[in-house]
DNA sequence: AAGTCACT
DNA sequence: CAGT
């Protein structure tokens, strides 16, 4: 689907209302190991409006002294649970990159107040990697911009099964929800939105370019010296 | 500022 | 609703 912003691919009701619930089951599977938390904006020390878990060898996480990716829980010290079997499935058929994410951030957006300013991701490592974005419960106010906080920004509806690709120039888009839109899915008890995003934090070994058979070998091995 | 708001 |  076209929408103004080379490499953004919109996919409404790409998934079903069985793998919708499946996908919400999963994520329980998640939070009973790796509980949903709320993290505090670096520096303010402001708490977020929504709460936020990972699965996968690394989580996305924020505190005090900034954003990064940690293999662990900031506050149970644990490591995340694994990436479910039918997400890996789903970036495998829609992601069209060579790796695997490393990262399933989750999101739980619940009440009027929930809400993400525009940003761009940008703490992985791996700048090529797209990142794949699922929805599931009550339908979101998404806002798409460009590569600087400049660049004029539209607002569309992203509703329960709906998954977005950010590839190319979009990988770097800014982007944010503005709000939810309460009462509009049956899919969450209590209400809200849960939103997944799969990243691939790392470079894949080996690297497209620098095809350097010493550097793919200290890459593969680990160097110590 | 991965924030919040008032105003056009 | 989008921009400042």
């Amino acid at each position: 689907m076209r929408t103004g912003i080379d490499g953004f691919t919109l996919l409404p009701d790409h998934l079903d209302r069985a793998a919708q619930a499946q996908l919400l089951s999963l994520v329980d599977d998640i939070t009973a190991v790796a509980p949903f938390d709320r993290y505090v904006m670096p520096g303010s020390g402001r708490p977020f409006s929504i709460d936020m878990t990972n699965a996968g060898p690394l989580g996305w996480v924020a505190d005090k002294s900034g954003y990064r990716y940690s293999p662990t829980h900031l506050k149970t010290g644990q490591p995340w649970p694994p990436i479910p079997d039918p997400l890996l499935s789903l970036w495998r058929e829609v992601a069209g990159y060579r790796a695997d994410p490393e990262c399933c951030l989750v999101n739980l957006y619940r009440g009027p107040a929930a809400k993400l300013g525009l940003h761009r991701d940008e703490d992985e490592q791996d700048p090529d990697a797209p990142i794949l974005n699922v929805s599931l419960g009550d339908t979101a106010i998404f806002r798409l911009g460009g590569a600087t906080r400049k660049d004029p920004t539209r607002s569309f509806t992203v509703s329960s099964g709906t998954v977005m690709l950010f590839s190319g120039p979009a990988r770097h888009a800014y982007h944010g929800i503005d709000r939810i839109l309460p009462g509009s899915s049956t899919l969450v008890p209590g209400g809200g939105r849960v939103n997944l995003t799969l990243r691939r934090v790392t470079p894949p070994v080996p690297s497209p370019q620098g095809a350097c058979a010493f550097t793919q070998f200290q890459q593969a091995f680990g160097s110590t010296a």
